[in-house]
Parts: C-alpha cells; sequence; structure tokens
RNA sequence: CGGGGCGUAGCACAGCCUGGUAGUGCGCUCGGUUUGGGACCGAGAGGUCGGAGGUUCGAAUCCUCUCGCCCCGACCA
C-alpha cells in the first residue's frame, strides 16, 4: 500500500478519553476509532491486524480437526429458554423483539445454537467427535465497558465446541484445544499463563483461562513460582499456617461456654483487636450478609471468616450455586438478625432471622474449621461473645472455600513455593462443559451398547480484540507500538525520505515493487512529508522493520532500522529484498 | 446501579468562579523558505460552546432537566 493513499490517521498527541497505554497507541496509531462506549471500529490497519489474527487462529483450530462455521447472530429466545440461559443471564444480553413481537437476542456466544444442530442431526455415537468452531462478532451488554478494546459490547470471538460420546473423549479434546492454544498465543508473540478459573455461568467443571501478564488486566492470578501452580483468585486457594486453639475456659472468669459480653462503640474487626478487648483478629469470626439468587430467589445469607480473612465474592457465588449476590442493606440486616452490621454474629442467627420469617443460609470458609474460643458480634448492638465453638454453637449450612488468598501465602500444590499475585488479561478460557447444554436441550446420541445418552460438550473461545490488546500491553515503548512479526499489518515499510527527488522516489519505488514480489506485506511512505514525521510515524502504528532510502542512495546503500531494537545498519540495495525476507518470516 | 470527572474547531485544551465581539497550540488549505527524528514565515478556512427548557436587556458562563463519554466501585463466559 502506499500511504498517500491509504487512511492510516494518526495522531500525535493522546486522545483525552483513553487511559491504558494499549488504548492510547491504538487510537493514535490509527488502527480503531470508537463509535461509541465499547463499540470500535477497526480502520484499515486494524482490519489487517485484526485479519492476521484470524488467520492464524483458522490454521490452528483446522490443525487440531476444527470445522469453521458462520452462525447466526440473531436468536430467538427459545433456543435460550431451552437452555434455561434466557432467564439466567441478566442484563449483559441484548435482547429484543421482531415485528411480530417474538422475543428474540443477540448472541452473546453459540453452546444453544450449535446444541441444536448437534441435536437435530448426530444420531450415534459413529459421527462423534466433532471439533466445531465459528469466528465471529458476539454482543454483551457489558455494564461497564472500559479500556479501549479490553471490554468490549461487540467484539470479535473465536469460539470453539467440542462433542464427544465420553468423558475420556472430553479430556482429549480439551487437551486438544490447549494444545492449540498454546500454539496460537506463543505464534502471537504474547506471554501468556495458564490458571484454573471459575466457571461462572457457562456451567460445567473444569475449566482453564489463558491470561496475559499485564497491568493493564483486571483479573488478578495467585501462582507459585517453584512448581506452576496458578490460578484465578476466584479460585485460588493457599495453606496457611494451623492455628492451635488451646484448650480450657476463654472467659477471663473462667466460663467455657459462649458468653456476652459488653463492646461499646466497637463496629470493626480491628475495634475488638485493641485495648481493653485484645482479640486477635485471627480469632475473630467476621460475618458478613449477602442477598443470593438461589435457584432464581433472593435468600439471605451469613457468610463466616476468619477476622483477618476477606470474602472472595465469586467463591462465595460459586459456593453458593448463585448467580447473583449482593451485600445486604442495613435495613435488611437489622430486620434480618436485629443488630446492626458491627455486631453480628453466627451463634442464634438462624433463630433471630426465623423471628422475621427469614430462613437464613449460613456458609463458612474452611479456615474457620475446627476453631474453638472464637469471639464475634452478639446480634445485639454494642455486644460479642466469646468462647465461640463453631461446630458447637452455630448451625453452619455449609462449609466452603471462601476467602481471598494474598502474596506470600505457601503454595497449596508444593512444599515450599511462596504464591505471587499479579495482574492479567484473560485472553482466552476453554471449558469443559459436560451435559449442561445437551441435557437441557435433549442432544442425545446412541452409544456402542444401544443406549441413549447426553454428547459430551466442551466450548472454548479466544477474544480477537484481547489478543491484539494484550500484544500491544506487553510490546511497545515511548515512541509506540511494536508489532510482533506474526500479527503486522505490514512485515516492512519503506520510507523515502524526500518524495520530490526523483532518483529516491525511483529507487524506492523499486523496492517496494521487488519486496512485494518477494512475498512481503509492505507499505511504502510516499507522502510529501519531512523525513521526521515519517519516521515518527513509523514508530507510532510499529512497523517491525522499516528501510529509509535517502541519501545513502549515492553509495547503492539503503538503512535498515529494527523497531523491536530500534538500531540501524547500511545495507546494499541488491541484498535487502534478501535480507528483510528472511527477518520479517521469521519467528 | 452507587461515587467522581468531563462535554467549547479534526485533536489537546483555555475561557465559566465574577454574564457583555469565542480564544490558544497542533492538524488542515494557499504562498514562500526549508528537507534524516513530529521545520519556519505569511495569509486563510473551520465552532448549533452535547441537547432542551428557564433566569436575564444579554448566557459557553447562572438555574433545572436530559443525553453522551471517561475513571473508581458493584457486576461480568
Amino acid at each position: 500500500m502506499r500511504w498517500s493513499q491509504y487512511f492510516i490517521p494518526t495522531l500525535r498527541e493522546d486522545p483525552a478519553d483513553a487511559e491504558v497505554v494499549s488504548h492510547k497507541l491504538l487510537l493514535r496509531a490509527g488502527v480503531i476509532r470508537q463509535l461509541s462506549a465499547g463499540i470500535y471500529s477497526f480502520l484499515p490497519l486494524g482490519q489487517r491486524i485484526a485479519l492476521k489474527v484470524m488467520q492464524i487462529l483458522r490454521e490452528e483450530m483446522n490443525r487440531i480437526g476444527g470445522q469453521e462455521f458462520y452462525l447466526p447472530a440473531l436468536h430467538p429466545a427459545e433456543v435460550w429458554q431451552e437452555s434455561g440461559r434466557w432467564s439466567a443471564i441478566g442484563d449483559d444480553m441484548f435482547r429484543l423483539k421482531d415485528r411480530k413481537g417474538a422475543d428474540m437476542c443477540l448472541g452473546m456466544t453459540h453452546e444453544e445454537i450449535v446444541t441444536t444442530i448437534a441435536r437435530n442431526e448426530i444420531r450415534s455415537y459413529k459421527q462423534l467427535p466433532q471439533v466445531w468452531y465459528q469466528i465471529q462478532m458476539k454482543f454483551r451488554d457489558e455494564p461497564r465497558p472500559r479500556s479501549g478494546l479490553m471490554r468490549l459490547r461487540t467484539f470479535i470471538m473465536k469460539d470453539a465446541y467440542t462433542f464427544d460420546v465420553d468423558w475420556e473423549g472430553l479430556d482429549r479434546s480439551f487437551i486438544d484445544q490447549r494444545e492449540a492454544y498454546k500454539r496460537i498465543f506463543t505464534r502471537c508473540g504474547i506471554r501468556f499463563s495458564i490458571v484454573e478459573a471459575s466457571s461462572g455461568s457457562m456451567g460445567g467443571s473444569e475449566s482453564n483461562e489463558f491470561v496475559a501478564r499485564t497491568d493493564a488486566g483486571e483479573d488478578l492470578i495467585a501462582s507459585c513460582p517453584n512448581c506452576g501452580y496458578a490460578a484465578n483468585l476466584e479460585k485460588a486457594t493457599s495453606r496457611l499456617p494451623k492455628i492451635e486453639d488451646d484448650a480450657g475456659p476463654d472467659g477471663p472468669d473462667g466460663s467455657d461456654g459462649p458468653e456476652e459480653f459488653p463492646t461499646p462503640g466497637v463496629k470493626t474487626i480491628e475495634d475488638l483487636a485493641r485495648t481493653p478487648y485484645l482479640v486477635a483478629a485471627n480469632r475473630q469470626i467476621k460475618s458478613l450478609v449477602y442477598f443470593a439468587t438461589i435457584d432464581g430467589e433472593p435468600r439471605p445469607v451469613l457468610a463466616l471468616l476468619r477476622g483477618d480473612h476477606q470474602l472472595h465474592e465469586v467463591k462465595f457465588g460459586d459456593a453458593l450455586g448463585s448467580t447473583a449476590a449482593r451485600p445486604a442493606h442495613a435495613e435488611e440486616i437489622r430486620e434480618l438478625l436485629g443488630a446492626s452490621a458491627g455486631s453480628l454474629g453466627g451463634v442464634g442467627a438462624k433463630a433471630n432471622a426465623r423471628k422475621s420469617n427469614h430462613n437464613l443460609l449460613i456458609v463458612a470458609d474452611l479456615g474457620l474449621k475446627d476453631r474453638r474460643k472464637m469471639a464475634t458480634g452478639a446480634n445485639k448492638d454494642d455486644h460479642h461473645i466469646r468462647g465461640v465453638e463453631i461446630e458447637r454453637d452455630i448451625e453452619v449450612d455449609k462449609w466452603a472455600d471462601l476467602r481471598t488468598v494474598e502474596s506470600g501465602e505457601a503454595c497449596p500444590r508444593c512444599d515450599t513455593g511462596v504464591l505471587e499475585v499479579f495482574k492479567g488479561m484473560e485472553i482466552g478460557h476453554i471449558f469443559k462443559l459436560g451435559t449442561k447444554y445437551s441435557e437441557s436441550m435433549g442432544a442425545n446420541v446412541l452409544t456402542a451398547d444401544g443406549k441413549q445418552a447426553p454428547i459430551i460438550m466442551g466450548s472454548y473461545g479466544i477474544g480477537v480484540e484481547r489478543i491484539i490488546t494484550a500484544a500491544i500491553e506487553q510490546s511497545h515503548d515511548a515512541d509506540g507500538i511494536i508489532w510482533p512479526k506474526s500479527i503486522t499489518p505490514f512485515d516492512v515499510i519503506v520510507t523515502i525520505t524526500n518524495i520530490k527527488d526523483e532518483k529516491l522516489r525511483e529507487a524506492g519505488e523499486q523496492l517496494y515493487k521487488d519486496l512485494q514480489h518477494a512475498g512481503l506485506d509492505v507499505l511504502l511512505d510516499d507522502r510529501d512529508e519531512r523525513a521526521g514525521v515519517k519516521f515518527k510515524d513509523a514508530d507510532l502504528i510499529g512497523i517491525p522493520y522499516r528501510v529509509t532510502v535517502g541519501k545513502k542512495i549515492a553509495d547503492s546503500n539503503v538503512e535498515l532500522f529494527d523497531r523491536q531494537a530500534k538500531q540501524s545498519e547500511n545495507v546494499a540495495i541488491n541484498e535487502i529484498v534478501e535480507r528483510v525476507q528472511k527477518l520479517a518470516l521469521s519467528a
């Protein structure tokens, strides 16, 4: 392409709306323009980049036997009602009505669609396994789109679905996908980690998240440098030193059972840890009231944790099988337990709740297991209880891992590792779905022994825009983007320093043709601009190699500039094509 | 949905508090001088001041409502 005719609207200054580096550079380099919150256009440069990424996705999917589909973006409500997700998913789904008034939605993912096809067409285990995929637009009405292409309302996603006759088959399909994902991200030049993650509303038994390590990311990952354990904080666990509670009475007066004592003005864990009470935070029970939607019904839930631990709401939701949980309001808490938030506790909480006709569920973190002689609120303002032995004194309905892992805690998998917590961006997610969709939607096959069985499914997604974002976050400098060679919009840019100089112009044009014939994507900067402007622009849009056609043409030389290394060298003009070809096409 | 911020020329911003001819830099057009890391001089074009209503002789500026965008939180496959 000739830059003089090509649309690359670069900006000298950072747009005011952009916060993260990738967003600023995508706008400044003329890759994208915003239409609305979370909705962007790919400009020609952006489209080239996206096509490169999609080509890699295609190649790697095809390599593991994937078959590409083109699936509808507009869906009738029926299929989503069948799977149960029409009601399970809230405002994240774009919903609309057609002219007849029938409910429709824009697809946020396509499990329902492929399952519909599978149940109509696949009859026998002999037709399995199948690996289907699509690379298409998805729609999600994000409550808060942000950070350029990081969190979008419409975006391109590669989604793959596998269908197997048994769980062993699913395991194989899952591993195939995981290996393909490793190749994809490696080819795209992204440094990533594979982490254990919560399956959330996708359902299913096991999931791996692919995370690009970057401070611009929104996810927190705990990982062990020693054994390689890595998990999203919504799933991560750690080994805690065991606390031995001494035997014998707890109260100062020698009483053993739970004993109420006055604590005027005490509202927090810290308050109770201070003089005159001096109850260490790890001897206290933190009590949090939530309303969680379970099986479609909002229910009050009391979450109990050690005083020095933090609740992780995703783990909490997972433990309850809840799709939505929110902290209770102050008035709700008072109505439910008869005290304000600073004085709550599990002892007698169920009875208190029954008085106001509520069926309170109590979930306790595993860190409280076997603990005794603990202190907690008395469900009576300005009073606490001490000497609490949890199993004896509190009606716990469910024990679960609810706490947030912190940096520096011991690795759960190995003996010596210490966890570090870092930020990352989710760029891919693979799920073992199992039979969630095949059962609800009736996708069965006849097995070898002649019985009907639901197809075992998996689902595997990659966000194209997120790959682009991650690549920039991980590869840029003060001058602009540095594209990985695999996804760069152009392999090389030929910069003619002075377009009015006929000699330079001719040499540049010839080089442009020669490089194209060598199979490279070439951008010719033939604009009537000063050299400095062209150099700055070339750096900004991040083409890996620049060939400068300038003064040195007198010695039959051109200059080869390496964007990554920021170094240039003189190369004889009759050697430059081969040189660039070798460089650009090497991985 | 809660909290905060911002909407003035293509971009970045000033002007608003204290109402009275709408400005600056970059970019753009034309002419000239320049020509290897975002040149210089001169002359220009370009703005319903997000929108609606109100107060006022007079509103970018004050008031009310509204729309949009960004950030934090909540939420999120």
